[in-house]
DNA sequence: TAGTTGACCGGAA
DNA sequence: ATTCCGGCCAACT
């Protein structure tokens, strides 16, 4: 049985290059619609490098926050593969 | 077991 | 548009 974070993680990890998904998206994919905080918690503390976590940005259309370079290096990152204008 | 924290969300002021 | 507040959920202490 996978726990909700392990289908974070693999939900994630299938975002296509080029592709954005919100935190509430991938915890609605995860199975609980409402864990969009949960999401980004579960991030922080397992930032795997098989994990694209740059592709998952706020509801909003904001960046919000990342680890490796915060929110300016996520931004450039989504640019250079095109998902983000 | 209970309390605190935070890469969030949506509505109200 | 910006700031504030309550709710929501998993991880950490």
């Amino acid at each position: 049985m996978k726990t909700f974070t392990d289908r974070v993680k693999d939900t994630v990890r299938k975002i296509p290059k080029g592709k954005i998904m919100t935190y509430k998206e991938v915890a609605k994919r995860a199975g609980n619609a409402s864990a969009s905080r949960a999401v980004g918690s579960i991030m922080k503390k397992n930032y795997e490098l098989d994990i694209p976590c740059h592709r998952v940005i706020r509801s909003d259309g904001k960046i919000g926050e990342y680890n490796r370079g915060g929110t300016k290096q996520k931004t450039i990152l989504l640019k250079k593969e095109g998902a983000l204008k």
